[in-house]
DNA sequence: ACCATAGTTCGATAATAGTTGAACTGTTTG
DNA sequence: CAAACAGTTCAACTATTATCGAACTATGGT
């Protein structure tokens, strides 16, 4: 039913305010998380995620997005399609996110 | 008319978002900072300030969240009075205290 | 099947952060 | 003024993160 994951996320209720705040206390991951409030957008059309970066650094800073909770990685064709898990976070910090994709 | 400062801290428009979140990420200093929302606190009466841990420890983590802007530390008797910046901090980032503190 | 695309993973190295003891600064108390 | 108190600063060390090239994996297109 879902598209092949492989990638692991934390379920929303392992989800931790420190990792999300650290995940979140980059300038380049904050960037890329305003960007995806938008919507979801594949790695490879992420502006935020510097083009001239080796690509082993972009999958690093979505790691550790990932990892904290932030957004989900799944395979959307070739491409990886993130999306902002704004719902688990909410419910886990209510008013977090709202603030941080203000500032 | 203030206390003896000498230690600076950031003016309310040099409080960068990345700076806060990252000083907010970590379990020690959060826990400092849960502690000061009740109120104002002399450093040696901090309990979420380890007190088995060395005073060099202690000077480090509050130094980071006083840099951040997150915490002000003032000369008071032979302590340091930390006051959490609720009000500098809701007026650059509104609502992100309050779901850090309810977390 | 083959090749290109879009990433992930690994290993090495660089950069940033945290911990601590010792020496130092400023303040209150005797 | 001397000792005690409360912390800061410094320097060395440890630990965690970030960056990046190279090898690898999976999917889509031809």
């Amino acid at each position: 039913m879902v598209a092949n994951e492989k990638l692991p996320h934390p379920d929303r209720e392992d989800i931790e305010l420190t990792s999300v705040l650290f995940a979140l206390s980059d300038e380049a991951r904050l960037a890329l998380v305003q960007q995806l409030k938008e919507g979801p957008m594949d790695m490879a059309n992420c502006s935020a995620l510097d083009p001239n970066a080796p690509k082993s650094t972009r999958s690093h800073q979505v790691k550790v997005l990932r990892e904290a909770g932030v957004i989900v990685s799944e395979l959307h064709g070739r491409n990886r399609r993130l999306t902002l898990r704004r719902e688990d976070i909410d419910s886990r910090f209510p008013g977090l996110l709202e603030s941080v994709l203000r500032g």
